[in-house]
DNA sequence: GGATAGCTGTTACC
DNA sequence: ACCGGTAACAGCTATCC
């Protein structure tokens, strides 16, 4: 049999006490195809040099009566073949052991104690990856495919009469095709309870959505309106009967909750449990397995054949640092996303609700999974471009962090350079690396306080990796000692050197940055969702390619190169600083990889033909390009001391475009009022060039807040737990707050955005946690509290560039002394 | 007992 | 535990006189 197919989500049985590949997938007529395959299964063993061939014939024997016997399985070595490979850029002689399970490589690589025998490496790989780099089949690409079929047959104990799929093949060949659509289908879902600690209360209704279907099931009834959508059941357990009826029927590719890892899968576990009911939501009939991630993160849920994508992990991993929203909330992100937002609905107890609270409910319900399925097709063609780049299947760069995507997408291109992997870092090893010194940052410029005319902004396209690729900097390339042609860098108290030859991570990122740039002029020549994807993914790649040689966790962890890039990264920016300054323009700020200047009248072009100059001297992929000519810049003093501020500032363009940085304006913890003052008057002063029009703005604020004409919303302060409550040494006002939740029996665990308000007290008090108060708590605003530790902070820095001392004049009692100042003043 | 340095904690920038 | 360091700042807490 011969179809074109696309496989989706990954898999191994064992059978006859071998490991088999079982992937399911769509053929381009949209039947759900399973593919059973084999692939070589091994391990290296690294030997050490000059051993004469006789010697490594007779290891090759000893190894080759290698058996381990573990679990009731009999794993033996099936053949041992001599490599030249490479291991971290040198060359070296390896043996391929062959084995029968892979479960069992590490144990055999237990029994490989030969002196002759340096390291052993690649038995720490989970099955999935190695048939992937073994057979080059990979995730969401297009294959025309020829094999077996095994619908009634026997083999492989009946799989292919007990798997819910249209064909079941046993695949002999593969052919990749190029270019063809993938049309997923996904159905998304959503639960409501009467009780959010997982399982302890009862599911009231789930929603389903996927293309034109909608549905909410519930057993709770309501006596005359029954939307279209609903279908009612008689009780909970009939509900989760119902749920698994509905997923089987439709038989989506991707099923798709919104943090349904940590909520929605696990509670729907936790009631099946409970009435006994069976989640046979697996093709294989079987029920959704949980496997816990690190502690304290959420587990994670697992349906054989079905890719179960929790949306909120990938959004958190790929985007939440590009991104406005505040919370990742579901209706925050679907805001930003989708243009879209949850219905408005306020929860109330079952016991209180009536008939109509109840439609509006199941509305809300099902809006929720409306949502969730949008964002999955929004962001298909990310997960999508992830998984292809990557090499792994969706279900794990969906889940997994930047550096565990990066380590991926380096395995599976370690091929290409005749590398061997290197190994997983020991638990005793992390913690030594966890405790290492910290290394030097990056270079940040002391701002003098101002408000600046006619500014240029440039800055180095991905530093880091750009840094990396010139330099050659990685573990593969670091050097004992310095050697013939070896690049020497300071890293504060020592000195480390790298060597010329390009290794294989330069190589890879260089491809990375290289294929970026290429999607990315594409992009800009005919724009689509997929190549925006895609160039995308290769800029997150190569990003976080730098943090990752420094995190403790990396196969290939180097603090030296990140230390050796941060310092060479230093020089370069503080270089062309001087290069700046030399040619008349006048540096006034400079974080990392960007260069604020005045223009001291100098004109865009006769700056742009300065940048071309500095370019052609610039080293490898390094470059430097124009961010932006902006028409003012806003520089304030620290809170303390006369210096000016880092990481802070605000700049407008020629369109009258306003970037603000590190300002309390983009800060979330601090109450919407301040912010918007302070926005205001940032806006305001960049606009017009001075603080005229922004003061007497100011004093009509200060009016309405002593008249105490400022909505509560405007005053709320929210700030996350980032840990349990118990942990906190330093009681803080959010940790007041988060214990007053508490009490009331509202849910609080670490991650929560802790909302409060500071209220007037009838004693006064003098800590701030003293005066907290819930939202919907009465109270009346602490009138000193918001004015002295919310609105002044956040502008009188702001004022003190014009050499005005707001403070003063906001703490006068009378209101009409300071119109009158601001009047004369103008 | 008030001032203050220093620490804890959160959030931002790149 | 699931990418790094730099920096500002609030508010608590220990310590000083």
């Amino acid at each position: 049999m011969k179809i074109d197919f696309i496989p989706i989500d990954y898999d191994y049985f064992d059978f006859e006490g071998r490991n088999y590949a079982r992937i399911i997938g769509r053929s381009d007529s949209g039947k759900r195809v399973c593919i059973i395959d084999e692939c070589d299964v091994y391990l290296w063993a690294i030997l050490k040099n000059d051993l004469s061939s006789k010697k490594i014939d007779s290891i090759i024997d000893e190894i080759s009566k290698i058996k381990v016997d573990v679990k009731g399985r009999h794993t033996k070595v099936e053949k041992v073949e001599l490599h030249n490979k490479k291991f971290l850029g040198k060359e070296v002689k390896a043996l391929k052991i062959f084995a029968t399970n892979y479960k069992d490589l590490h144990d055999i690589a237990d029994k490989l104690g030969m002196k002759e025998i340096e390291k052993r490496r690649g038995y720490d790989l989970g099955f999935t990856t190695h048939y992937i780099i073994g057979k080059k089949f990979e995730p969401l690409n297009w294959y025309e495919i020829s094999g077996e079929v095994l619908d009634n047959s026997e083999e492989f104990g009946g799989i292919g009469k007990y798997l819910d799929v249209d064909i079941c093949i046993k695949l002999e060949n593969i052919k990749k095709i190029e270019d063809k659509k993938i049309k997923p289908k996904a159905l998304a879902y959503d639960i409501e309870s009467d009780e959010i600690k997982i399982g302890e209360g009862e599911i009231l209704m789930i929603s389903l959505v996927s293309g034109d279907f909608r549905k909410v099931i519930t057993w709770k009834k309501t006596k005359k309106t029954k939307p279209d959508f609903v279908e009612y059941v008689e009780d909970e357990a009939e509900l989760l009967e119902k749920f698994v009826e509905y997923v089987r029927k439709i038989s989506p590719d991707f099923l798709v909750g919104y943090f349904s890892d940590g909520f929605d899968l696990p509670y729907i576990k936790a009631r099946a449990e409970k009435h006994n009911v069976r989640l046979s939501l697996g093709l294989d009939d079987s029920q959704p397995r949980f496997s816990r991630g690190a502690v304290g993160e959420t587990q994670t849920g697992k349906i054989k054949g079905i890719v179960h994508i929790d949306i909120l992990k990938f959004i958190r991993t790929a985007y939440s640092q590009y991104m406005q929203s505040e919370t990742l909330s579901l209706n925050e992100v679907s805001k930003e996303f989708l243009g879209d937002k949850k219905k408005e609905f306020k929860i109330k107890h079952p016991s209180i609700m009536e008939e109509k609270d109840w439609v509006n409910y199941y509305e809300y319900n099902l809006h929720d999974s409306v949502l969730t399925l949008g964002l999955f097709e929004k962001l298909w063609p990310d997960l999508l471009e992830f998984s292809r780049v990557i090499g792994e299947p969706v279900f794990d760069i969906s889940r997994n962090g930047m550096s565990k995507n990066v380590e991926s997408y380096i395995i599976h291109n370690l091929e290409k350079f005749g590398e061997i992997p290197e190994k997983r870092p020991s638990y005793g090893e992390i913690e030594l690396r966890r405790h290492r010194e910290k290394y030097t940052g990056a270079f940040v410029f002391q701002p003098n306080p101002g408000l600046y005319e006619d500014i240029a902004v440039f800055d180095f396209t991905s530093y880091w990796p750009s840094i990396i690729v010139s330099f050659n900097l990685s573990l593969s390339t670091l050097l004992n000692k310095k050697e013939k042609n070896s690049l020497g860098v300071d890293i504060g108290n020592k000195k480390v050197f790298f060597g010329k030859k390009s290794g294989f991570f330069a190589e890879m990122l260089k491809e990375l940055i290289e294929k970026r740039k290429k999607f990315k002029k594409e992009l800009k020549k005919k724009p689509d969702a997929i190549k925006n994807a895609r160039s995308n993914a290769f800029k997150l790649l190569a990003n976080a390619s730098y943090g990752y040689q420094g995190f403790f966790g990396a196969r290939y962890y180097c603090p030296e190169a990140s230390a050796a890039a941060t310092s060479i990264s230093r020089d370069f920016i503080k270089k062309t600083i001087e290069k700046i300054d030399e040619d008349r323009y006048k540096t006034i700020y400079s974080d990392t990889d960007s260069i604020a200047f005045l223009m001291n009248k100098k004109t865009e072009e006769q700056t742009l033909k300065f940048l071309k100059k500095l370019n052609s001297k610039l080293p490898g992929i390094m470059e430097l390009e124009l961010e932006g000519f902006f028409k003012r810049g806003m520089w304030v003093t620290k809170r303390s001391g006369e210096f000016g501020a880092k990481k802070k500032y605000a700049l407008i363009d020629k369109k009258g475009k306003i970037k603000i940085r590190g300002f309390e304006t983009v800060r979330r913890n601090w109450c919407n009022l301040a912010r918007h003052i302070q926005n205001h008057v940032i806006k305001q002063i960049l606009e017009d060039g001075n603080e005229k029009k922004s003061l007497s703005y100011v004093s009509e604020i200060i009016k309405k807040i002593k008249e105490r004409k400022v909505d509560r919303d405007d005053l709320i302060i929210r700030t996350q737990l980032k840990k349990s409550l118990s942990e906190y040494k330093a009681i803080s006002p959010h940790v007041i707050a988060a214990k007053k939740m508490e009490e009331k029996e509202m849910p609080v665990s670490s991650g929560n955005l802790i909302e409060y308000y500071i209220a007037e007290t009838k004693e006064k008090k003098k800590l701030v946690r003293e005066k907290v108060k819930l939202p919907d708590e009465e109270g009346k605003y602490d009138i000193e509290y918001y004015l002295e530790r919310q609105i002044i902070p956040a502008i009188e820095n702001i004022f003190q560039i014009f050499k005005i001392d707001i403070n003063s004049f906001i703490k006068e009692k009378k209101q009409n002394r300071l119109d009158k100042w601001i009047q004369k003043n103008q």
